[in-house]
DNA sequence: AACTACCTCAACCGCGATAGC
DNA sequence: AGCTATCGCGGTTGAGGTAGT
């Protein structure tokens, strides 16, 4: 519908039925990938036509958001993109784009593919909804622990090359819990939108150590541990972790109290993303 | 080796939201 | 205000790959 409409004035009827559907082949690839960097984004039923393209441009551009565009991340996902996805998906439900936001270099598509082929199927197995109280105990007791176990064996190894090159400094015997590492180096702080840490290289403050505990539980049951609304006034942005985009490095951060939550509007994130431990 | 069942993920479709005239 | 074009999202499909028999 939309497509004929979009199309007819560009292209007429016995162009239309010859429109390419399927998979996209490196030629169409490379003419697409030239035509944006002539002409941008958006307009994509224009730029298909320029570009000689018997594609509709809804494919294009869906072709070029999730599998030609710049700092896509591909293959499979990391233990803390999948204990993220999981607990995104009990505040968001199936917004995938929103969760997706908090995933950098992963698309929608990705996101929900994961959801449908990996946790859909697991609910299944279990003969129940994957909305369900059932499913919910099945996530807090096997499949988190099982996520945090696997985050922080990752990140007790990549925690003994940091001490090495002495670029991190840890506070207060303070443990830290980013569920969303990647989110937190694209927004930065003191408004820096510039930050470019490696799409492919985990962060180093969530190499720290992951930990997991009862307030996982709170947040999967809609809960909210009471201190933990309390206090991250007390924050400056200037507590926070602060990435240099030259060195890809943390330089400082800080823990204030034994249960400190780091402010939304420095992070971009909501609170229930990252907690300090004692 | 051949067949089948299952899985993954890229791509398509329909629809609602938004922009622009 | 109403219409049209475009964009973006979520649901769904199906081709290709892989594991099991």
């Amino acid at each position: 519908m939309e497509v004929e409409k979009t199309t007819e004035r560009l292209y007429s009827a016995q162009e239309k039925v010859k429109m390419t559907k399927g998979g996209w082949t490196l030629d169409e690839d490379s003419k697409l990938i030239h035509y944006i960097s002539l002409l941008g984004q958006g307009r994509w039923d224009s730029l298909a036509h320029f570009a000689g393209l018997k594609r509709t441009g809804k494919s294009c551009r869906l072709r070029w958001m999730n599998y030609l565009r710049p700092n896509l991340r591909r293959g499979e996902l990391t233990p803390q993109e999948q204990l993220l996805i999981l607990l995104l998906h009990f505040r968001y439900g199936n917004r995938w784009a929103k969760i997706a936001e908090h995933l950098p270099g992963r698309t929608d598509n990705e996101v929900k593919n994961y959801w449908r082929t990996k946790v859909q199927k697991h609910a299944k197995q279990l003969h129940c909804d994957v909305n369900s109280l059932q499913f919910r105990d099945f996530l807090h007791y096997q499949w988190l622990p099982r996520l945090t176990e696997q985050i922080r064996a990752t990140s007790s190894s990549q925690e003994q090359l940091m001490s090495s090159s002495s670029s991190f400094t840890s506070h207060n015997n303070t443990e830290v819990l980013i569920l969303e590492n990647s989110t937190f180096l694209q927004t930065g702080i003191n408004g820096s939108t510039n930050i470019t840490c490696p799409i492919n290289h985990t962060p180093n403050v969530a190499e720290v150590t992951s930990l997991i505990d009862d307030n996982i539980w709170n947040l999967l049951s809609g809960n909210r541990t009471s201190g933990f609304e309390d206090g991250f006034s007390d924050l400056s942005s200037t507590d926070m972790a602060v990435y240099s985009n030259s060195q890809d490095q943390c330089h400082s951060w800080a823990s204030v109290g034994s249960e400190v939550l780091l402010p939304d509007e420095t992070l971009g994130l909501n609170d229930m993303d990252l907690w300090l431990f004692p």
